[in-house]
DNA sequence: GGACTTCATGAGAATCATTATCAATAAGCC
DNA sequence: GGCTTATTGATAATGATTCTCATGAAGTCC
């Protein structure tokens, strides 16, 4: 299969631990754990190679493969946000928000904020409705540098979204 | 160079013929034509494989990495939009209209019609204030199914953008 | 607790879009 | 026409992601 997903902000809103592609209750190993757990200490987006360099420093041997597979799974299940940073990665984050939400994303270190969506919705069903469009979804993603990253005058993350 | 944007909905407002850029007067080449041309015929996005393959059956033979570098500084002079496809590729299209708007495109055939954003630059600056944000942009694409489609009951594109 | 079934994992190779290198070629200018 | 220099093309390289398949572990039944 194929990560066919853009982005998931349109998708969060599915986010739902009883839907029945949950209810195949995978197997827990100590694999998946390590990356949930790695995932829940992020307050920000990380590669599925950040995390696989992170959990062998950490001496979780978990090999990419099954983290790009477990990523996927969590994103199926909108247990995760996925974003696509400015150069062709796709970055995972432990959904915190449920109901619909965007991200709004620092250039410079990846700190994203969930942020609530606007009427956005309502906006591209009309949209679409103008255009004979049927089952609209939308990708939003707002980029920015933080606070932090504005004082301190950081140089722009290489593998971070651009302008 | 790396080619760092994620989407260029927030850029076609820099789209201007005159920038210091543009100044520097590409060459005039049979290829880049051919580029220009193809793109001018195509109501909807393509990816530069897609370019690429069109251009080898026209007989107009250019390289592929000559589509690459010419599809990138089109965007950087803001003359083409580029969106991700779903499936990690870029897709092409020249710009028809000017200044801030967005795409709706068509999972299945990827037709793709421009329309004027909504205040969403208010709202992501507003957002971006409350979170000590700053510089920011947004990318913004919407997704549906064209009446054409629907009436016809197409199979989504392999290479499209899915859900 | 032990055997069994089946899914998840890991190692490695493969795929695929995109970019870099560098010599050859053609555009623009005198 | 000759010269300078940007552009092109062939090729290899890069890098993220996916596929394959044998191995091992999880869950289940007895």
């Amino acid at each position: 299969m194929t990560s066919t997903d853009t982005m998931t902000s349109t998708d969060t809103t599915e986010s739902d631990l009883t839907s029945p592609e949950r209810a195949a209750s995978p197997r827990w190993t100590r694999q998946r754990q390590a990356i949930e757990d790695y995932l829940a200490s992020c307050a920000d987006f990380r590669t599925a190679q950040q995390i696989h360099d992170h959990l062998q420093q950490e001496g979780a041997g978990v090999s990419l493969p099954t983290v790009y597979r477990t990523l996927q799974q969590l994103a199926e299940t909108g247990q995760v946000d996925q974003v696509r940073t400015g150069d062709a990665q796709t970055a995972y984050r432990r959904c915190l928000m449920t109901g619909h939400h965007h991200h709004l994303i620092c250039r410079r270190c990846q700190t994203a904020v969930e942020v609530p969506g606007p009427d956005i919705q309502d906006w591209a069903a009309q949209v679409a409705r103008d255009h004979g469009f049927s089952a609209v979804g939308h990708d939003l993603e707002l980029y920015g540098v933080c606070a932090d990253c504005s004082a301190r005058g950081a140089p722009e993350s290489p593998a971070g979204p651009a302008r």
